[in-house]
RNA sequence: GGCCCAUUCGUCUAGUGGUUAGGACGCAAGGUUUUCAUCCUUGAAACAGGAGUUCGAUUCUCCUAUGGGCUACCA
């Protein structure tokens, strides 16, 4: 059967969609895609006690920023559609019931209480975790050791229940997992998953495959915690007479230090974010996203895909397209990946350096005060694009091109401003003032001159006049920023200048 | 605790039954640069441990250790 490749990232709206969470979309659509397949947007909200309002929007708003986009799904519509579990509430009903007829489920009556009680009992007595099972679904309230009667009797009288999967007992389960190979474990170890809850929504498991059977998908990639439960599904497609998609478990993605997966809390506290956009929760309270961070979606979803996958070849720089071009399963790893802030950094200064002066310009005018033409703002990219990994550094290391000086570098003064620093400046001034104009090879021609003709080292004036004009004790060729910043400009923080750090240096040395 | 998955430089990773175990980030040194950054060159840095299979194992098997995940009427 050579059936069409569809795939679906299903999230549960339950607050913002982390990095995990875009990476796992974006396997899912990168192998799509290369195999001319759908991918699908489905949203899991069978937990209506976890629903977040918003957090679908998010999503899709995440995905689009990654230049992901659903052929088929939420928002998006379809011919399998809805795409939200909670409307497909009465699809599910009848699944259910099949499964009770074909004796793969059953009616169970236990409360949550009662559930309680039993594990904490078993913890008390230095048991192991107590589970449903067939070992102890006996001694529980179920159609299976309760009477027909009292069955019909409590269906009747509206008393609440779940529905169970009837878990057989010593059955090695094998399936083969595309990154994984072939992974088997014995029933004994699973237990009695509830598969319709008492609120009359079905959970994770039954909406999961049905789902996946009725929309027709053919690949199951999804996260590695969900491997545990794949014997279940498999097992539920059997009881179902379906057959099952193929299953691909992805690798977690790690904490930078110490252990455990990367979580929604890590982020901000370790200095970089773990959401593609900001998110404010309800309480107020504001989780940063890699966007807001001044990350390009170009580069993030790069390093995103390099986490757990890689080409086989040294490059690292891909687009979208290159890594649907170049993406394949049996590449993805099957450990996991130990997020990297500072590789993720690297990135973005690779593709802030490939973007034009122009885009950059563009890029940094929403954030400059004062009115700047586009071309001086080019130039001010222009030369401070190579020292920069955000756009944002470009505005704070440069900040001399669009604000007056009103510090000056501590450092600089100490070691390089001198007795005879002042009168030198001056000079340099009168040189200056005598130029018609005023480009980076006349300001560097008349400045050498000036060298030359007082038998100067670069090192005497040069700091002094980077100082004056820029305040800093680094940065790009003091020519190119002088023709920058025009002859008044130069000029006139040279002569303020001069006053301002020998004020500064006196008060030093008091 | 039980079950499942994993294990190559600090990190992301390539790789093979016989390799000087390769690349990238980061780090260090040198060069270029008035300075910083860029750029160039160089360097340090890894096959978790133990058995076995084999003429030979980083590569195959087993055990141990470590890490991770799951163990909800959450996904």
């Amino acid at each position: 059967m050579s059936e069409k490749v569809r795939v679906r990232f299903a999230p549960s709206p339950t607050g913002p969609l982390h990095m995990g969470g875009v990476r796992t979309a974006l396997y899912n659509y990168l192998f799509a895609k290369s195999k001319g397949g759908d991918f699908i947007l489905r949203i899991e909200d069978t937990d209506e006690k976890r629903f977040v309002p918003g957090a679908q929007q998010y999503i899709i708003d995440s995905l689009k920023w990654c230049g992901i986009e659903p052929n088929e799904g939420a928002s998006y519509g379809g011919e399998k559609g809805p795409y939200v579990q909670s409307e497909r509430k009465d699809i599910y009903k009848q699944y259910a019931d099949q499964l009770i007829e074909s004796g793969n489920a059953y009616y169970a009556f236990d409360t949550a209480d009662d559930l309680d009680n039993m594990r904490k009992q078993a913890q008390e007595m230095g048991l192991a975790n107590w589970q449903y099972n067939g070992v102890t679904r006996s001694s529980m309230k179920n159609s299976i050791s309760l009477s027909k009667e009292e069955v019909e009797k409590r269906i009747a009288n509206g008393d609440p229940y779940t529905i169970r999967f009837k878990m057989p007992r010593n059955v090695d389960v094998k399936f083969e997992d595309e990154i994984r190979g072939w992974v088997t474990v014995n029933t004994n170890n699973l237990d009695d998953k509830v598969l319709y809850k008492e609120t009359g929504m079905p959970t994770y498991h039954m909406a999961n495959i049905i789902d996946d059977h009725l929309m027709e998908i053919s690949h199951v990639i999804r996260g590695e915690e969900w491997l545990p439960s794949a014997p279940l599904h498999v097992l539920l497609y059997q009881a179902m007479g379906w057959e099952a998609p193929k299953f691909a478990h992805l690798p977690l993605i790690l904490r930078p230090d110490g252990n455990g997966k990367l979580s929604k809390r890590d982020g901000d506290r370790l200095g970089f974010p773990v959401f593609p956009l900001n998110w404010t929760t309800a309480e107020g309270e504001l989780y940063s996203g890699y966007k807001e961070a001044g990350y390009f979606n170009e580069a993030f979803v790069n390093m995103l895909a390099f986490l757990g996958w890689n080409p086989g070849t040294n490059d690292e720089i891909f687009s979208l397209q290159e890594l649907v071009d170049s993406f394949s399963l049996e590449r993805v790893g099957k450990s996991g990946a130990r997020f990297d802030p500072d590789k993720t950094k690297w990135f973005n200064q690779v593709y802030l350096r490939s973007k034009s002066n122009e885009e950059l310009a563009d890029l940094i005018q929403p954030l400059v005060e004062g009115d700047f033409d586009s071309t001086y703002l080019a130039g001010v990219c222009e030369l401070m694009k190579e020292r920069a990994s955000f756009p944002v550094d470009i505005l704070n290391d440069g900040d001399y091109f669009f604000n007056e000086i009103s510090d000056y570098d501590q450092k600089t003064i100490r070691k390089k401003w001198k007795e005879d620093s002042p009168t030198i400046m001056n000079d340099l001034i009168n040189e200056f003032k005598a130029l018609d104009s005023f480009t980076a090879a006349d300001i560097e021609r008349v400045f050498s001159e000036y060298l030359t003709k007082n038998e100067y080292g670069f090192g005497k004036v040069g700091p002094s006049f980077r100082l004056l004009v820029t305040g800093k004790g680094m940065g790009p060729s003091m020519f190119d920023i002088c023709a920058l910043l025009g002859k008044d400009k130069v000029l006139d923080r040279m002569v303020e200048g001069i006053e301002k750090v020998e004020a500064l240096k006196n008060a030093a040395a008091e």
